[in-house]
DNA sequence: CTTGACTCTGACGTCAACGTCAGGTTCTAG
DNA sequence: CTAGAACCTGACGTTGACGTCAGAGTCAAG
């Protein structure tokens, strides 16, 4: 599958996908003409990419758990970030809890003086 | 209260504050000096302005909501406005939650070989 | 073998939410 | 009244995840 494929399919830009080859998160063949050719396995490798940065992780983060996923060997320090990072989700999650229910305290306030 | 306090108490930066006052979020008086002087609701404003922040909202999105905060009153416009950030919010957190669903899967694996 | 769509590698641009620094002023404790 | 901590206004710097453009090469169809 060749670049432009695979970003129509993802969703993201062929910009994106050369960025994420630049940071390690994504590998490809090289044609004997330089282009790149992707397995199949990308589409979903990317979109899972996309749920991670949406989670609010980096490139970088991202990259070191790579391994975990790819070579399914999890050092310690890897444990550690994998459980580091959970605990941040946790967070976020906590947090958008909050400011939904202040919105909604918003908009019952807006239903009421408007009904 | 003056600036230096209210960064302390609210736990952002004294240029955070400048910088939201600039993005139209938060006002204060000044002292016959020049200096910013801040009611005591300043520091849960800005609090709320974090949980905002933490959950994707922007700075001019809060501008643009502030004012069904502050006055009460609630056009069409900032109705659908509240909507949009209220499942736009809701996304995010399906989002964050597949994503730990995919690192506890990556954390349950790791558990499983070590075990 | 040509044409047009697709792809390549730099490299500079962008945007939000601040950080940081310079050079000067204000406030408050003693 | 003075020292030093805190504050002021610009204004340039930073970071991450790309956007965009130039100039050139590649691929598939006819």
């Amino acid at each position: 599958m060749r670049i432009g494929e695979v970003a129509r399919r993802s969703g993201v830009s062929v910009r994106a996908l050369r960025y994420y080859e630049q940071q390690g998160l994504l590998t490809s063949q090289r044609t004997a003409g330089g282009q790149r050719e992707y397995a199949d396995d990308a589409v979903g490798r990317v979109r899972f990419f996309q749920q991670l940065y949406a989670a609010g992780l980096s490139s970088r983060r991202i990259a070191e758990l790579l391994p975990c996923v790819d070579t399914g060997t999890t050092t310690a320090a890897q444990r550690t970030m994998l459980d580091d990072e959970r605990a941040r989700i946790a967070e976020r999650i906590a947090a958008l809890h909050t400011a939904l229910d202040r919105l909604d305290d918003l908009i019952v306030a807006a239903d009421a003086r408007s009904a």
